[in-house]
DNA sequence: TTTTAAACGAGACGGTACGTCCCGTCTTGAT
DNA sequence: ATCAAGACGGGACGTACCGTCTCGTTTAAAA
């Protein structure tokens, strides 16, 4: 599916693999989901549709490797890790103020949204993005989580996993199915009350 | 868009309407959300297309009266409060742990996942769903932790908007993006750690 | 497969249905078989290619009808029975001359081959052109060939079907592929070798 | 186009010159014109694709070479002359009847067929086809009625083109567009009203 | 009770996109 | 240098649905 997991024959054209990728992307935050299609996807980078069957199974698959090669683009140079000033509450805050504003931002949020659709749709898409996108992105996320039990500030027995979606999902779910303003004051209480839990006040 | 709001010119057929949104039910049950479509419907209904078309603006629509005339057939039976014990952690994960049953039951695991498909892709349904379904489950659950709050058991000042997010949403984003195991165990571990969350132990 | 054949249920378009007989008949004038394709009778057209699959079986078939119907306008007009001025052998050459004369001109010759084509490839079809096109011809040319029996012309026990073929056939086979000049004076020669046969002269 | 034409450069491999043309034969037999492709022939014959284009301008061309390699191989054996016993009709009515049988024979009908499609295409074709196949066996065909003729069976004047023409087209035709049904006693009855004329009796 | 207009089933229509096949060209090793 | 293998941009295939548009045919309120 993707240069680095197939030993690749040597015979696939990369210009034409990018071109399908930049395509896929910017088509889906141009006309969104519903008007997204391979025939769209083939025209826009100057591709056969064969071409894109040839080595994808799905329209997913193609906007999948779209944003994985985005996430890419930017590993090494930052993303690499959260950020650790030692104070967590704020770092968490900083990182889903983040997360809002590129859910905020249509060139993100409709590539986003479409792959979303997708990966609901089809499990083995999902079992792949769990593999190769959330699996490394919660890493990150669990890594910060670590390094405040290790400061004493969290408990050694707290399930970071647990811990992880409490704070992210929210904010998945208002921008999924918009059921409230995904806004910076949201992300602050939600960082607030997942740390202090319901009980505390 | 439906009997109840639209005040009915008494034209209007009752058994096709029925047929529609049981066949839409069905259908997205058996076939999932690619290959549910407007055609099928007006098949399986033994219903002509334009029947469709005359009523609902859209298969989401169509799919959103179908799950909503579902729990309003419910409706008064059960279901029209949440469980309170007195004890709000068991009466939770009471509830959780039915959600989570119902995620794992196709008949309503397809279904769902075709309407939630729906609701992100189409804002005008997002809003109708907040609006008709979330926000009267929401109210549901508020009452249940405002409960809890009149019994001094939470603090008066907790957002329950997001109360309800922490609770909830972990679910969701795991039975959408099948990003992990959604068992019982996991439902009882995010109410354990919203109730007292990340920092407690 | 057509307007008289099929009762017709009363829904089909007539205005598309001479639209792609059209089209197709000029596309095959215009580009060859070898191009005509049935996505460029439906663009042509301005009709969806299901409207062509709906109501033709194959390429063939539509063309056959746009032959057809060629043919079907001029019945009445003229060419509803071979000239016959008592004189056989001027009449024959009258005949031969315009068909060499018809096959000459790219807007008939094109189509025709086409058809041709379509019906060397296609038994079916070829019955259908048999039945519908070859044979009403061929009991045009009969008639003029017994009427010159009844003159005493020609025998009485000739075999009609055998002389039709040994005039008409060597313009066809010459015209098809193209083994020869296909002159005013080969159908001449055709003609008078035909009456007076080999052995004579 | 062809180890005669081309002086050949020495580098042509004629195992794969031979596994085209006999793969394209055996298709062509097998599934038709309409299902015959350049790709299939390449398969066939565990060929490239571009072996073929390399040596030949279409898939006609190659049909056309296919057709011709097997006359080829009969040339000398037999076929290199018509019969003569003295008795034309009798001769003629023999080698037509061999021809009727020659169509009825599905490996020879559908390659056949397949070829006389892509000349009636293909005027650059028919020419090759007229010189390379269609002269030889006129020149064979002549000079049986030349030897007649020379016998004083025939006039001297007779114009022996058209006289093959008449005697051989009315088979082709029916052959062609099955316009009726091709038999020994059609074949019989083709020459003798050839041979004696429409007038006769 | 009869009229009459809407809603209905059916399905044809102009379209868009699907996923496949093959075109003719091109590139890459292996012989 | 030729070969087999096969990727490439492209065009057409025949199918599935889209949303719109007639067609008669129920069918239930108004006359």
């Amino acid at each position: 599916m993707q240069r680095r997991t197939t030993p690749d024959t040597g015979r696939r054209s990369e210009a034409s693999r990018r071109a399908i990728l930049d395509a896929a992307f910017a088509l889906a935050g141009e006309v969104g989901y519903a008007k997204l299609s391979i025939e769209g996807i083939a025209a826009r980078a100057g591709v056969g549709k064969q071409t894109i069957y040839r080595w994808w199974p799905s329209k997913g698959a193609v906007l999948f490797d779209a944003v994985l090669s985005l996430t890419e683009g930017r590993e090494g140079a930052e993303g690499t890790a959260l950020p650790d000033t030692g104070d967590l509450e704020a770092d968490l805050k900083l990182v889903l103020r983040a997360t809002v504003d590129e859910f905020a931002d249509p060139a993100y949020d409709r590539p986003l949204r479409a792959l979303s659709i997708e990966i609901t749709n089809d499990p083995a898409l999902a079992a792949l993005y769990a593999e190769r996108l959330e699996r490394p992105m919660n890493e990150l996320k669990k890594a910060r989580l670590r390094a405040a039990q290790e400061a004493g500030q969290l408990p050694a027995d707290l399930d970071l996993d647990v811990a992880v979606d409490l704070i992210w999902s929210p904010l998945l779910s208002r921008w999924l199915h918009r059921s409230g303003p995904l806004t910076h004051a949201y992300a602050d209480a939600v960082v607030e009350t997942a740390l202090r839990g319901l009980y505390a006040r």
